[in-house]
DNA sequence: TTTATATGAAACCTTATGGTATCATGTCAA
DNA sequence: TTGACATGATACCATAAGGTTTCATATAAA
């Protein structure tokens, strides 16, 4: 079945899907292991990780009888370009993200190598 | 009753209301004049505009007996320091805005009263 | 003051959402 | 092959969400 494509904005809207991102952009991880982060059952997690699919905000492949999710950054680009109508009347906090990206370039320059693992 | 303070995330989860936002982005607007933009009564619109300020992304006062929406770009820092939080993971898309920025910024110096309309 | 207008609020309906439990299926390991 | 394990899928439940209609209230205009 392929994946119903959604608005990546529903997905983000529930705070353990935001949460359960957050853990995937430190490491690629198996249903079984995002679970192990929250106070519900396997089958909910499954639930929420279909959603964030759906939007395309993650990614799935098997290993074996295992299910790889991985945080899939180019579906946030929707979520940037919505944005990015706005830009207009936000210049100030876009200056703020500015720097905050030049920030963040630096600190790699620093550390070329800093990396996460699957 | 102080309005109750939500995610905006949650907010931005229904296209209508992310259509209010653009609405609301070219002018402030009563709840009737948002309302004449969508197919729906001005009660289901007025619930949309309650969840908006209940994330921080509008501003409501009062004139008169209208009530005045304004986007409240603020309420939108939420969101970006969420996402800055995967800065690390997404240079790439992080370069991209950040020359979306910039040339937002180039064309804002040639035409300082550029407007879109929808 | 009377009437029209803009909004607020409540009751109600339907569907979506987030969760559970249970069972089926596919794959790994003895 | 057999048993364990990771996931898939379904049925079910309670509540939230998005919408309508209706009525109340506050302000504007005659």
């Amino acid at each position: 079945m392929p994946p119903t494509p959604q608005s990546p904005f529903r997905a983000l809207a529930d705070p353990t899907r935001r949460d359960i991102l957050k853990h995937l952009a430190t490491q690629d991880m198996t249903i079984a292991q995002v679970a192990q982060n929250f106070d519900m059952t396997r089958a909910a997690v499954k639930k929420h990780l279909t959603v964030l699919n759906d939007g395309g905000l993650i990614t799935v492949r098997a290993r074996g009888r295992e299910k790889i999710n991985a945080i899939n950054k180019d579906g946030f680009a929707p979520i940037f370009d919505w944005l990015s109508y706005f830009d207009q009347f936000w210049d100030d906090k876009l200056d703020a993200l500015k720097s905050a990206i030049e920030a963040t370039e630096a600190k790699k320059k620093d550390r070329p190598n800093d990396q996460h693992d699957d």
